[in-house]
RNA sequence: GCGGAAGUGGCGUAAUUGGUAGCCGCACCAGACUUAGGAUCUGGCGCCGCGAGGCGUGGGGGUUCGAGUCCCUUCUUCCGCACCA
């Protein structure tokens, strides 16, 4: 038969999936290889031909290592939640689950085409609630946890505690926030729980402070640092603004040194490095202190010293050293060598001290100054770079270094978000400084003594030091070290390392993301109890702010936290409400099926009981009381594990101790006890330790108390009850029955691609994010691909919080990726037609070919590429594919209609977007996996041009046709095969081999057509040979040759596995070989030498060759290059 | 402005450590087969030149017997960062 690739494809593509033939192993001999693709998000668009670049070269990265017998996990899965959806959301009504669920079907369906080998046994979804589960649980590790410095790692909060305790905050060394107190460990205990709790949110990784931040009103929500682009959403191209709001932030600059060296151990391309450590932005430098000179009034710089909150960078005067009631200016610098240049400081027109340090006669013009630049948008001010602006705020500061009095100015130059939001100004070593002082008059004094400041500033670090005190004659690096030594001698400032780097905002005022497990208790963050996990994303009825500027999640009807019993063990089907029963007020919202679904979670609840449960209900189900017991029953909304309805006795057993769930506990308490229930607790320990002893005291309790008629309980309770008012001073009672309100920000977009390739090894772990087991075996990413738009962000993000779940022992290596490689963007390659313009400046009907442009006057249109080939339009099409184009005309070259092409980026509205399923259904997945590779290197980016694709094409129905005799019979010979036909199969099996391991699939894809053309040249047929290229191209094109594996005989779905033949160097052994002579480096002729020739006797053959006599017309060469196997090379 | 990557036929590209520049394809040209060709096969195809030959890897210079590859310089394109003290 004919190559029926149609038929073949989906023929494997339903065997694969029907045998599971590409799941990982969980337990094998076979080593480990993780080959891990970026995600995609899976959008309304479905997928272009650039789509699946990565997932090919993946792919067959993937499929060679099985045949090279390694264990392969390469799974795929879906990073769900996210913006579009919502904004779809917003403007249908529809659902973003229902968006994102069809949109999945068509990436499925889409990718399953192609023919990958990924297990889909593991795929994950970011948006499915036993996923970001623990995306919430990790979230929660971080919240517990702080940076040691002095251990250079994270660590539980617990133990911060525990030092608070033992000695306070001394001797503490945290990455936290800048404003933490000094306190004793007597002070500390002293503290109110709600001291201590907003002491420790200073200290946790992930936190809730006042932050600036890029609000995006028009998306409703803030952004990250590498969200926003020139001062532009990069998601829809919406202004941002600076704004300042209380935010979930990640510390994650607690990292940033570990973050930067770490990329030293790994295998990524250097580009991408490069701009993580841009981004990190390291600087070695110093903070120097110069205090204020007394104000002209006292009274403002006192007030600057007690605000100190917020950024304020004030020092508070240290120990008797500073003048009484003034403060200091700090500064970051690189350069404290050139101190003594310092003419005059500069701070950010948002800083502190502006306000105090302000004399009255400035205060006009700084406030007009400040006016002016916040009119300035970031546009403006990034356009105006290159000139500076200012003001003077009539107050001094002392140079610490040599005493000097200078100016403090204010300018936009300087930033409020880095350093220290002020710069000692240096005019003759850095040019802004310069400008500034040219401007405003300010001097210029040379420290250097090669230093030329006639016209422009000068940085250098060469020569010997003027005009500079105790470092005269010194050079740069003494100099450097003897004024930081000299400044922390003085107390007036020290060594310091800098990062760009901000905290990363975690919050997002958006509907479609992770909900925060936090709820929020006398205005303070509270985790929930992990047993609540996952808090399930609530239903809203817009996805919406509120009136009232709330995120979306404040629509909700019941969004508030009630400690409540043990949740459902169980996570809620998909696509139902589990809220209801874990938050919801069932007097309020329900009728008698959610009674009934409540009771069915509380039987879920007792097949998952704990062994002190199990005890203690063998005892008491025996009527070692006397009374009727039920267990695990459904009151109002809890679940109580044991209750004696006729008396009214409920019985806890507290499982946990930890502050939360004892809060939650005593609240639920509180709540029964007010519905007319005795609660009696009592822990594990204690049931386990003496359970006749807590039977005993059960019923001793029962006992003593009357009967109830509790046969109308539940309508008690959706009556009467619920207009019971609380009790005086009862306001954690109030909070516990109104519930606590939860965090109404979700999570971003890259919350749950920072750990996803971690739930891979485990997908379906109820227990855990993932067994240890499981990250024991599968470690890390040996290889992962994608594209470097995601170098500050995901890839940023996942490797700070691998560092942090290395930390607390959940993983066991630093880094998640130990290679890196990013595939090039497939760009659209837009064709245009050219509508003649009249006179009047209106199209016309006729329309210019591309070669004749110049001489009309024309305007072009993109034209859907789909319709053209190799640019020559099919003008027929093209009046058939708009109505508007019906009665066209065309002017014509050569017979022909050629169209104008651009490189643009491949989209819709410029008609060039090339679909996968097209070019699947004209030439099959085999042929679209090859030309993606053909195109050129995988880093590379390039234009998608459909035309080269037949190349591709005949080359598989060529192979195909070598195992075919001219009636398309299946005809293989059992034949020896030759040298040559050896050759040609050694020459590939290597050339594979040396490819992949560089990443070069293109180069690899030309050999398979130089192999295949050998082979056909000399009509080989031979098993011997075919066989054994099969396996070579199996990864490369695996449909056609599982089709042809199993007619040469092997069984079905066994290919996958084979063993990749083995090279030998023997075949490739050549006797002679063609040698290029060369005159005087020029190449002239070529000569066939035994390769048994050492280069004396190749010298004395290519001399004696007529034709290189020719050539030396009779002179003897100067000399003779002769390289063995390469080259001969006469010198004349 | 700073940092990075890259410039090779009409096009996509290829070229171990410095060793025959243009492999493999597309497009194009010529031919064969054919009722037909958007099928298949054969041949040609960097530029100039009838040819001998010359010139050619963005431009200029250098190192070398020999440079697409190394060094200097310059231009262009793309990407990232952008007043980072």
């Amino acid at each position: 038969m004919d190559y029926q690739f149609a038929a073949i494809e989906k023929k494997w593509q339903q065997f694969w999936a029907d045998h599971q033939t590409f799941k990982a192993l969980d337990e094998t001999t076979k080593p480990k290889y993780y080959v891990l693709d970026m995600f995609p998000y899976p959008s309304g668009a479905g997928l272009h031909v650039g789509h699946p670049l990565g997932y090919i070269a993946s792919d067959i990265f993937a499929r060679y290592k099985r045949l090279k017998g390694f264990n392969v996990l390469h799974p795929m899965g879906y990073d769900s939640f996210g913006l579009p959806a919502e904004q779809y959301a917003i403007q249908t009504g529809q659902h973003p689950a229902i968006t994102t669920e069809a949109n999945i079907a068509t990436y499925r369906r889409q990718l399953d085409q192609i023919g990958f080998s990924f297990d889909w046994s593991r795929e994950v979804r970011t948006s499915a609630p036993d996923y970001y589960k623990w995306t919430q649980w990790i979230f929660m590790q971080l919240f517990n946890s702080w940076y040691n410095k002095a251990a250079d790692k994270a660590e539980s909060i617990i133990k911060l505690v525990e030092h608070f305790e033992k000695s306070g905050s001394v001797g503490i060394d945290a990455v936290c926030d800048d404003e933490v107190l000094n306190f004793t460990a007597e002070e500390w205990k002293a503290m109110s729980d709600e001291s201590r709790q907003t002491e420790l949110l200073k200290y946790r990784l992930t936190y809730l402070r006042e932050s600036t931040v890029n609000w995006c009103p028009a998306l409703g929500t803030v952004l990250a640092n590498d969200e926003v682009k020139d001062g532009f959403s990069e998601r829809g191209g919406y202004p941002v603004e600076q704004k300042k709001m209380m935010q979930w932030s990640m510390r994650i600059t607690a990292y940033a040194d570990r973050l930067l060296t770490g990329l030293d151990t790994i295998d990524w391309p250097e580009p991408l490095k490069e701009m993580q450590r841009n981004w990190i932005g390291k600087s070695v430098g110093a903070l120097v202190k110069f205090r204020i000179v007394a104000p002209p009034k006292p009274s403002p710089v006192g007030r600057a010293l007690e605000m100190d909150g917020g950024e304020a960078k004030v020092s508070p005067p240290a120990g008797g050293g500073d003048l009484e009631g003034a403060g200091a200016i700090e500064v970051f610098t690189t350069r404290a060598d050139t101190i003594f240049g310092t003419s005059f400081l500069v701070i950010a027109p948002e800083h502190e001290l502006v306000k105090p340090l302000t004399t009255p006669e400035q205060k006009a013009e700084i406030e007009a100054y400040i006016a002016q630049t916040k009119k300035k948008s970031e546009l403006e001010r990034m356009a105006e770079a290159k000139t500076v602006s200012g003001a003077f705020t009539g107050s001094y500061a002392v140079n610490p270094a040599n005493g000097e009095k200078v100016p403090v100015w204010i300018a936009d130059y300087v930033l409020a978000g880095y350093g220290t939001g002020a710069v000692m100004a240096v005019p003759s070593g850095d040019q802004r400084d310069y400008l500034f002082a040219k401007q405003y008059n300010l001097p210029i004094v040379p420290i250097i003594d090669i230093q030329n400041v006639e016209t422009e500033a000068d940085p250098t670090k060469e020569g010997r030091y003027i005009n500079s005190g105790f470092i005269n004659g010194l050079t740069y690096k003494d100099a450097t070290a003897l004024v930081i030594a000299k400044l922390e001698e003085l107390g007036a400032g020290k060594a310091k390392i800098n990062y760009r780097m901000r905290d990363a905002i975690f919050g997002r005022q958006r509907y479609w993301g992770e909900p925060v497990p936090v709820y929020f208790k006398d205005g303070l963050p509270h985790l929930i109890e992990e047993k609540d996990l996952p808090l399930i994303l609530p239903e809203v009825d817009k996805y919406l702010p509120t009136e009232s500027g709330e995120p979306p999640l404040g629509r909700a009807e019941e969004w508030s936290y009630k400690p409540s019993g043990p949740a459902p063990s169980k996570s809620p089907p998909v696509g139902e409400t589990l809220n209801a029963y874990l938050t919801g007020n069932y007097r309020e919202t329900a009728d008698s099926a959610y009674y009934e679904r409540l009771k069915d979670y509380s039987i879920a609840n007792r097949q998952d009981s704990t062994e002190a449960e199990n005890v203690l209900w063998q005892l008491l189900r025996n009527d070692q009381t006397g009374y009727k017991v039920r267990r695990q029953h459904a009151i109002d909304q809890f679940i109580a594990d044991f209750v004696f309805l006729q008396k009214g006795l409920v019985i806890e057993l507290d499982g946990h101790h930890h502050k939360l769930n004892k809060e939650a506990d005593d609240a639920r308490t509180e709540v029964l006890n007010h519905f007319g229930f005795i609660v009696m607790r009592f822990t594990n320990d204690e049931v386990l330790n003496n359970p006749k002893g807590v039977v005993e005291q059960i019923k001793q309790t029962l006992d003593s108390l009357n009967d109830r008629d509790l046969t109308k309980f539940s309508d008690s309770f959706t009556k009467s009850e619920a207009k019971v008012s609380p009790p005086a001073g009862g306001g954690d009672l109030e909070g516990a029955r109104e519930g606590f309100q939860y965090e109404l920000s979700t999570m971003p977009g890259w919350a749950g691609s920072s750990w996803y390739w971690y739930r891979y090894m485990d997908a379906h772990n109820d227990n855990e994010f993932a067994s240890k087991q499981a990250v024991e075996y599968w470690k890390d990413v040996d290889l992962y691909i994608g594209g470097s738009e995601h170098a500050t962000g995901h890839l940023l993000y996942s490797r700070f919080w691998n560092k942090f779940m290395k930390d607390i022992n959940l993983v066991i290596e630093e880094e998640p990726f130990k290679k890196l490689i990013n595939q090039g963007h497939i760009q659209g390659r837009s064709n245009f037609v050219y509508r003649l313009i009249d006179d009047l400046g209106r199209g016309t009907n006729t329309f210019v070919s591309h070669g004749l442009i110049k001489q009309y006057k024309t305007s072009p249109i993109h034209v859907d590429v789909n319709i053209i080939e190799n640019d020559i339009l099919d003008t027929a099409k093209f009046k058939a594919w708009r109505p508007e184009f019906e009665n066209a005309e065309f002017i014509l070259e050569n017979g022909k209609y050629i169209c104008g092409v651009e490189v643009e980026k491949m989209s819709k509205r410029y008609y060039n977007v090339v679909n996968p399923d097209d070019i699947v259904k004209r030439y099959g997945a085999d042929t679209l996996r090859m030309y993606e590779m053909f195109l050129g290197p995988l880093e590379q980016s390039k234009p998608w041009n459909t035309n080269g694709i037949e190349g591709v094409f005949k080359f598989l129905r060529k192979f195909w046709k070598l195992f075919h005799d001219d009636s398309w019979n299946f005809n293989v010979s059992a034949d020896e095969p030759t040298k040559a036909e050896l050759k040609s199969l050694h020459k590939i099996i290597r050339k594979v081999e040396e490819d992949i391991d560089r990443f070069s699939f293109n180069t690899s894809v030309s050999s398979f057509m130089i192999a295949v053309n050998e082979l056909t040249e000399v009509k080989c047929n031979k098993r011997a040979i075919l066989q054994d290229l099969v396996v070579v191209l199996s990864p490369y094109a695996p449909h056609i040759c599982e089709e042809l594996w199993v007619l040469l005989g092997n069984t079905a779905g066994t290919l996958s596995y084979a063993p990749y033949p083995k090279f030998n160097a023997a075949y490739l052994v050549e006797d002679e070989f063609a040698y290029p002579i060369s005159i005087n480096g020029k190449t002239k002729m070529n000569l066939n030498i035994s390769l048994s020739l050492e280069p004396k006797d190749i010298e004395a053959f290519v001399l004696a060759s007529a034709d290189v006599q020719k050539y030396l017309d009779g002179k003897a060469p100067k000399k003779m290059i002769v390289v063995k196997g390469r080259i001969v090379n006469i010198v004349l």
